[in-house]
DNA sequence: TCTCACACATC
DNA sequence: GGATGTGTGAG
């Protein structure tokens, strides 16, 4: 938190359309002022929230592990993030209150195996864990708070636990993730849930990692090594760390990293930067919960997406990725040389890395209103702007929402979920769902209960594989959720909202990295 | 592929 | 000094 917001002015600027642009501002002595304004364009009808910038904290590390491939350690009992997922945010209406909410949602519908130094696919994925969003501890917070400092997700974890108690974001390894920034509007005038609710997400395509057991790729290892504090104990020569594993072993001569064994020499580039840049997902495949119908409030940087077409309709998330979706940047033509015949896909697309050049967007934002549930939009309002949403929980915590199977027949709860769509070729799996509940994952012990319940209910209740995805999204699948109790977070949400109607900023993320 | 205990680090 | 966050090798 050591960038001030006073800098930015966000205070005497109410109008976000006012807020002076990083670009011309004084951030280029940031840490993060390689990082041009996620939206450079803004839209209409999107709510007030068309001016908010978001700036990727820490953005030359997270290129760093971009380029090599970034892998991402998920445990039983829950691991953080590292680099963390750290942002600054502008544009916000000092006096307006928002949420900011990460989600992590399936990059593809890929499944990876490292092997011979780089990244490959190796099956299809199987089927995407119970869409959980975290929310940010600070939730609701007026503008001015969220642009006085960064904003942190360092206490998110990732857990390969499918029946997390904790409310961890739940993963597959050897899956890849992209995680997402959402900021809600709680304002008054604009609650959660009700017609005007409104919305944008940001996505960092550098952002975007395998999830893992145990890192594959060393150079990953010796990246989290060298940057990560916990870790320090395994920096230091390559002598020191060797005796230091012997020591470790009981053995008194130096002995081999496993990770150096384990690993063939390779100076080729990163796996990621080049075969995987090729499998990574298409845009069709990284639809989810927000993405957009039909573009219309998205504002992409017209250089990272190349055709109009690139505003992919969620209408048609069932498409198989076609030309229309990849744009390549100047490093196509050696991506897809890279690219072994299998590994070749129609998407195909730059990796990160090509993008968000020092003077292109950074994030890919798009802003839009969010289209309440049928018949549902007084009551979900009330939740995320009265004050329940923080007093209940006593001190401000992140909340956890878990997901399950939702649909839109079920509605008669008190706490509220959305079904994301699935990606385009996932149509054979589960639902992302994501089910709104609130979770307080910190201190409060029947939140874990609850959590522990719900990822039962997950399992054994009603499944939706039988459905396709034109079907969920045919069905609009909102719903209350039904397992929630009066001593936890107050029914804030609510089913965000079928892809059909939802707009966000995941297609200019697609096609842009 | 995954879990665990461990030593070492920060908070 | 305890709680928590790290990557490690063993299994």
């Amino acid at each position: 938190m050591a960038n001030g917001g006073d800098q930015f002015g966000l205070a005497e600027c109410p109008d976000s359309d006012s807020i002076e642009s990083p670009n011309e501002s004084k951030q280029e002595n940031e840490n993060y002022s390689l990082n041009s304004p996620a939206s450079p364009q803004t839209t209409t009808n999107q709510q007030g929230m068309e001016g908010i910038k978001v700036f990727l904290h820490d953005r030359d590390l997270w290129t760093k592990f971009d380029e090599v491939g970034t892998e991402m350690i998920i445990t039983k009992a829950g691991r953080r993030m590292f680099p963390s997922y750290k942002v600054k945010v502008t544009g916000l209406n000092p006096k307006t209150k928002y949420i900011l909410l990460m989600d992590i949602v399936p990059a593809d519908d890929h499944r990876y195996k490292f092997a011979d130094n780089k990244w490959s696919v190796t099956g299809k994925a199987e089927p995407a864990m119970p869409g959980r969003l975290y929310v940010h501890p600070d939730s609701p917070a007026t503008g001015a708070h969220w642009s006085r400092q960064l904003v942190s997700f360092q206490k998110l974890k990732l857990t390969n636990n499918h029946l997390d108690p904790f409310g961890h974001i739940i993963l597959n390894s050897m899956h890849k993730y992209q995680p997402r920034l959402h900021i809600v509007k709680a304002d008054e005038n604009n609650g959660f849930g009700s017609k005007n609710t409104a919305f944008c997400t940001h996505v960092f395509a550098e952002t975007a990692f395998i999830a893992v057991t145990s890192y594959q790729n060393h150079k990953i290892t010796q990246l989290k090594i060298e940057n990560n504090p916990f870790a320090k104990g395994f920096r230091g020569g390559d002598d020191n760390e060797l005796h230091r594993m012997a020591k470790l072993q009981g053995k008194d001569y130096p002995v081999v990293p496993r990770s150096t064994v384990r690993q063939r020499a390779c100076p080729a580039a990163s796996p990621f930067s080049a075969e995987t840049r090729c499998l990574r997902g298409s845009p069709d495949d990284l639809r989810s919960p927000f993405s957009c119908d039909t573009g219309l409030s998205v504002h992409s940087p017209q250089h990272m997406i190349s055709p109009p077409s690139a505003h992919y309709s969620l209408l048609q998330p069932h498409l198989q990725p076609g030309p229309q979706a990849y744009h390549c940047t100047k490093r196509k033509a050696a991506v897809e040389e890279r690219c072994s015949p299998e590994n070749r896909h129609p998407y195909k697309k730059a990796f990160t890395g090509d993008s968000p050049s020092g003077t292109e967007p950074y994030g890919h934002p798009s802003s839009f209103p969010l289209p309440p549930p049928p018949g549902l939009h007084n009551n979900i309002a009330m939740g995320l702007t009265d004050a329940p949403y923080t007093s209940e929980m006593g001190q401000r915590q992140a909340c956890m929402f878990a997901g399950s199977e939702n649909r839109l027949d079920d509605v008669n709860c008190t706490s509220w979920s959305y079904t994301c769509p699935v990606p385009s070729n996932m149509t054979n799996m589960d639902p992302y769902p994501y089910t709104l509940s609130a979770i307080n994952h910190q201190s409060s012990p029947h939140l874990g209960e609850h959590m522990a319940h719900e990822a039962y209910q997950n399992q054994t209740g009603p499944t939706q594989s039988s459905q396709n995805i034109h079907s969920r999204q045919l069905s609009s699948p909102l719903r209350e959720y039904p397992r929630y109790t009066p001593t936890m977070s107050p029914p804030l949400y609510h089913t965000l909202e079928s892809h059909a109607h939802v707009r966000c900023g995941l297609s200019e993320w697609s096609a842009a990295s």
